[in-house]
RNA sequence: GUCCCAGUAGCUCAGUCGGAUAGAGCAACAGCCUUCUAAGCUGUGGGUCGGGGGUUCGAAUCCCUCCUGGGACGCCA
């Protein structure tokens, strides 16, 4: 669309001298699709030319008559409402597509290096469903990068350090079994997780000795070590499972801990930058010239802190990796905190600073409450995704039961839901946590875009084109010897389509996944009416040409949206 | 107490760099499979856009204020 906008406003412009790119903004989509496909609003204008808005309406209207890609131009009010020339217009969308001029890749990247802190989960603890919500957005947010001409590092930060691995080896050695732990640890260490702040609230000294044992960790005791690093090798393992599920990958599993013996540097560059503070006895950068509090740096027993390893990464990040735009998909919460990491990195002296985001997201509640690991009130994300692949199941049992491969793709389909349900709604909203809309299979959901996709997919393979291998110019251009017009349904698929392109930068500039999700339910919709109005296989031969190059068109945006958001598409389903 | 985020249909949400009668999906009800996958399509009902002021030709959108929910706020991460 945004091409025909281009070339609209030059058009527009011969006739009113108004600035294209002025033109190009005021362009808006008619709310009804039979007022046309491009409006005009001329409150603009009214000032400056001492007209009413509707006269103005009127004159643009009448002046602009045979231009090739404009069919007509209808003053409605203060609106000029244009219609496109759908033959012109049809040849130039399909061979975007064709020829990828920008739909599924850009190159304003130019291989600079990314750097996306994403999923992140805390070790000796289940992933829960409180995880999703990092993991499946940051994976869309690297893709879109990666489409986009961009080096993109994937870093898991695992939450692998600190005093709750101090609490979880008392629990252990207090109340824990052995052979219970070794068969099941994940489980295990998180109900002794829980057991621990539990006897906490009566018996408060054993905080004190979480503190000590945490010190003796700290200090290379080879015993805790040995155990930390096992309790790090069985929740890898368990964490593998889900990402191989999802479909996440690294290149980076980065745990806080690596940043242990790169903490004392980043101490010393805020000495030598004269940023430290000290009060209260610990050692802090005042960032009073942007209004926030103070920054802590060192506590008043010298140890560091969550920001100075945050600054480690930052600095490991772009020194030692090469990234230059460092992305973090971390929950709101944390707002303040990168607010402040950043603002201490500018202070230092880095440039890269303006290029750090911190991608928030909503909470993900349960029944109204924050989930919470200490209180055992958590929804482990294999039980949602395995409750949603057996339901996926047995709709191909029920639907499809001669599909090959059914575990293969119930399992496509199950996380598709699951992963799409997040993504589609990517603002800062809270999500109080649904099976029922995790797992939902109809309406806006990956599964019926994925149904779309195998649809379109069922029709090319029996019209034997997927094998053929024919280009869609090559359809068009057979089609094009012919008079028919474009109907309707036809036409707003092409519409659709078109806004492909448009949409794929402005989630990248905008970091905002859900709005390819939107986007592809949108081409789906389309596609579905045009699929139901419109005959394909059994059309005559110049307009069964066309459809059949729309559907491929089709199916190939609709790919291209679910690799970029994570999911799968098996052409059948 | 200070600051940040959110408040739109019964539910989940679009629309938020101001524009035409505020849109989807779910749920409810009514239709559509001898025809390309009915995980689909079509239709009906459903709204003080949290309240109140203001700016403007025009406000769900911008400004002020209040209400509600959530979050953050120096030695946790």
């Amino acid at each position: 669309m945004q091409r025909f906008y281009t070339q609209l406003a030059q058009v527009l412009h011969t006739y009113t001298q108004v600035d294209p790119n002025l033109l190009t903004s005021l362009f808006e989509i008619p709310p009804d699709k039979s007022l046309g496909d491009i409006a005009l609003p001329c409150f603009r204008f009214s000032k400056e030319w001492k007209k009413a808005p509707q006269a103005i309406a009127q004159e643009i209207a009448s002046q602009v008559t045979h231009e090739s890609l404009i069919e007509r131009a209808v003053a409605q009010g203060p609106y000029v409402n244009f219609y496109l020339t759908r033959k012109i217009a049809l040849t130039e969308v399909l061979d975007d597509v064709v020829q990828d001029r920008g739909v599924f890749t850009s190159n304003r990247g130019n291989s600079q290096t990314v750097a996306v802190d994403l999923s992140s989960p805390n070790i000796a603890k289940p992933f829960s469903m409180g995880h999703l919500r990092s993991t499946v957005i940051g994976t869309a947010i690297s893709n879109l990068l990666a489409s986009d001409g961009y080096n993109v590092l994937r870093i898991n930060h695992l939450g692998d350090w600190g005093t709750q691995f101090g609490k979880i080896i008392v629990a252990y050695h207090a109340w824990g079994d052995p052979v219970l732990v070794q068969n099941n640890p994940i489980t295990q260490l998180n109900a002794l997780y829980v057991k621990f702040h539990e006897e906490a609230l009566a018996h408060p000294e054993l905080e004190d000795q979480a503190r000590a044992t945490f010190k003796r960790l700290e200090d290379g005791n080879e015993e805790d070590l040995a155990l930390w690093r096992w309790m790090i090798d069985v929740s890898l393992a368990e964490f593998a499972r889900m990402y191989t599920l999802l479909g996440t990958t690294f290149t980076h599993n980065l745990g806080e801990s690596f940043y242990n013996d790169k903490m004392d540097a980043v101490v010393a560059e805020l000495l030598q930058k004269n940023l430290l503070v000290t009060s209260d006895g610990a050692e802090v950068v005042m960032l009073d010239d942007i209004s926030l509090p103070p920054c802590l740096i060192r506590r008043s027993d010298g140890a560091t802190l969550y920001a100075t390893r945050d600054l480690a990464a930052a600095l490991y990040r772009h020194k030692e990796l090469g990234a230059s735009h460092l992305y973090y998909v971390v929950g709101n919460e944390q707002k303040l905190h990168f607010q402040q990491i950043f603002h201490v990195l500018s202070l230092l002296g880095y440039d890269f600073a303006a290029s750090c985001y911190h991608i928030a997201f909503g909470m993900m509640r349960l029944d109204g409450r924050k989930m919470s690991t200490r209180k055992g009130q958590v929804v482990r994300l294999e039980d949602v995704v395995q409750e949603a692949i057996s339901r996926a199941r047995a709709i191909i049992e029920e639907k499809n039961p001669t599909l090959h491969d059914v575990e293969h793709v119930a399992q496509a389909i199950g996380v598709g839901a699951v992963i799409f349900n997040d993504l589609k709604t990517n603002r800062l909203h809270d999500i109080d946590f649904s099976l029922t809309n995790a797992v939902a299979f109809d309406g806006e959901t990956g599964p019926y875009v994925q149904y779309t996709h195998a649809r379109a997919c069922s029709v090319l393979r029996k019209a034997n084109v997927l094998q053929e291998d024919v280009s869609p110019s090559s359809m068009v251009t057979s089609w094009q010897n012919n008079h028919s017009d474009i109907d309707d349904p036809t036409w707003n698929l092409i519409k659709e389509i078109s806004k492909a392109s448009a949409t794929r930068l402005r989630a990248i500039d905008e970091a905002d996944p859900s709005l390819i999700a939107k986007h592809v339910l949108d081409v789906c919709q389309a596609f579905n009416y045009f699929y139901h109005e419109c005959p394909i296989l059994t059309a005559e031969a110049p307009v069964r040409a066309l459809r059949l190059a729309l559907t491929d068109a089709t199916r190939v945006i609709i790919r291209a949206s679910l690799v970029l958001l994570g999911l799968q598409h098996p052409a059948e389903i």
